[in-house]
RNA sequence: GUGGCUGUAGCUCAACAGGUUAGAGCUCUGGACUGUGGCUCCAGCGGUUGGGGGUUCGAGUCCCCUCAGCCACCCCA
């Protein structure tokens, strides 16, 4: 038996209500906060993510859909969002509109990865992106957009981890101090960080290993190295969230994953005990677009899972069911009264009225019984007697009880009861 | 990529210490009720016990491999 590659899943009708309903949810803040919706291919150019996420990242060195195409082109299937989005307003010059140019979109994210609930190979990102304004405000309000999307589903007991990580002018600066403080212990590091002192020293900071938390928490702190405009940046955004009301707690080990991102780094974590995945993270990536293209372009933004989402709605109990939509079910009796049926059901079909019927002959019985379980609010009766009357039996599956209707009034009757619903 | 747990109808689960044709509930279909749903009762459909190999007179049950899911790690969304 085939089945969904590993790391993969159908998204059924039944559970589309769930994404229905987050995705309004997305589509209807963004859009109250001006950020207009962009799509882009499922696959790029490969050297776009190797430039821009980094090469010493776990993303391009072993978790990229990487395949080459029938010209020989190297191509990857989007393992993040934001990238993709710099290029489209690079290539699109929308340097050229008024900025901040504020792009939302939801969209398939490929990572080869080891599967685990809510890890999947192919996981579903909203995200947004700020683009062409380096104004620490812009950074709160992409984190309000957020916050505001997880409180508007639903979803509780939030934590906002925030950080700054510095820009080119400082990062070194606090690298170089780092790794002089981690250098000085590196007997007693474990072998993955003694890896990470040379490749990416900023990841040190991200050690799960008991032995290694003590450095972790006697090591320099990024905060502690800012420059002066960083440090005023990232107190501008603090004193932006204290504006709002949200809450935040600063976590010096948060160092984000990906090569480009500076100053502003963020993460929302559920509140389950445990390390839990991040339900959604992001930061600032000013160094972004030089990779890209020729022009610097300061950048915001975030993705946040949409399955992770839904998961963390369903632990909350918060399972959304899908509203049976107005509908009516059409029971025929003979082969006359059939084809009459068919006919009334294009017609019903037509005014946009939800209309079904059965496609053998079946009894009158398993018809309402369908009729019950396809969620119908109403089913029409026609045998040979109501069509010799010109009429139909017009009955009312909540109540049971019925009328009989003249063949002409039946659509229009119909229209003003699911007016009424 | 590492380690561990699990895997029986579409779903939820049974099956003594290996022993005849692997059961039940729910769902679906039909009937009791030849033109009136939901309740009840009856019946039917539905499984190469995830897949492959091995041990054995005999494997759902034991062993090996493999696939998938889950947990921890890794990492992140």
């Amino acid at each position: 038996m085939l089945q969904t590659p590993r790391g993969t899943n159908d998204l059924l009708p039944a559970e589309q209500a769930a994404w229905d309903y987050v995705s309004d949810h997305f589509r209807a803040i963004c859009a109250a906060y001006g950020y207009g919706e962009i799509r882009t291919p499922v696959f790029e150019d490969t050297r776009l993510f190797q430039r821009t996420v980094g090469e010493g990242t776990d993303i391009v060195e072993k978790e990229m859909y990487t395949f080459f195409d029938r010209g020989g082109d190297s191509l990857t299937l989007r393992p993040e969002g934001t990238a993709p989005v710099v290029r489209a307003y690079l290539e699109h010059g929308m340097h050229r509109l008024p900025q901040p140019v504020k792009l939302s979109y939801i969209a398939s994210i490929f990572r080869y990865d080891r599967p685990q609930a809510g890890r999947l190979r192919q996981h579903h990102q909203f995200g947004v992106e700020a683009l062409g304004e380096s104004a620490a405000t812009v950074d709160a309000e992409v984190i309000a957009l957020l916050l505001h999307l997880y409180r508007n589903v639903g979803l509780t007991g939030l934590s906002l981890q925030l950080n700054s990580i510095g820009d080119a002018a400082c990062r070194p600066q606090y690298i170089e101090e780092l790794s002089a403080y981690y250098r000085s212990h590196t007997h007693a590091l474990c072998e993955n960080c003694r890896n990470r002192l040379e490749r990416n020293p900023l990841r040190l900071l991200d050690c799960k290993e008991d032995s290694c938390q003590p450095f972790i928490h006697a090591a320099p702190h990024t905060l502690g190295s800012l420059c002066a405009a960083c440090d005023a940046h990232f107190d501008t955004l603090k004193r932006s969230l204290e504006a709002m009301d949200i809450d935040y707690t600063l976590n010096h080990t948060l160092v984000r994953g990906l090569d480009y991102y500076t100053r502003t780094v963020f993460e929302v974590w559920p509140e389950a005990v445990g390390r839990q995945s991040a339900l959604g993270g992001g930061g600032r990536y000013d160094g972004l677009a030089r990779h890209i293209g020729k022009r610097d372009v300061p950048g915001i933004g975030f993705g946040t899972g949409i399955e992770r989402i839904i998961l963390n709605l369903e632990r909350q109990g918060l399972a959304s069911a899908a509203d049976v939509p107005f509908g009516v079910y059409v029971a025929t009796l003979g082969d006359n009264a059939a084809r009459y049926g068919i006919g009334l059901v294009n017609d019903l079909r037509q005014r946009g009225i939800r209309a079904l019927m059965t496609y053998k002959s079946r009894s009158l019985k398993a018809q309402l019984r369908q009729a019950g379980n396809l969620g119908a609010h109403y089913a029409v009766i026609v045998g040979d007697d109501e069509l010799e009357q010109g009429k139909a039996l017009l009955r009312d599956l909540n109540s049971s009880t019925q009328e009989l209707v003249d063949d002409s009034d039946l659509a229009p009757t119909l229209e003003r009861l699911r007016a009424g619903n």
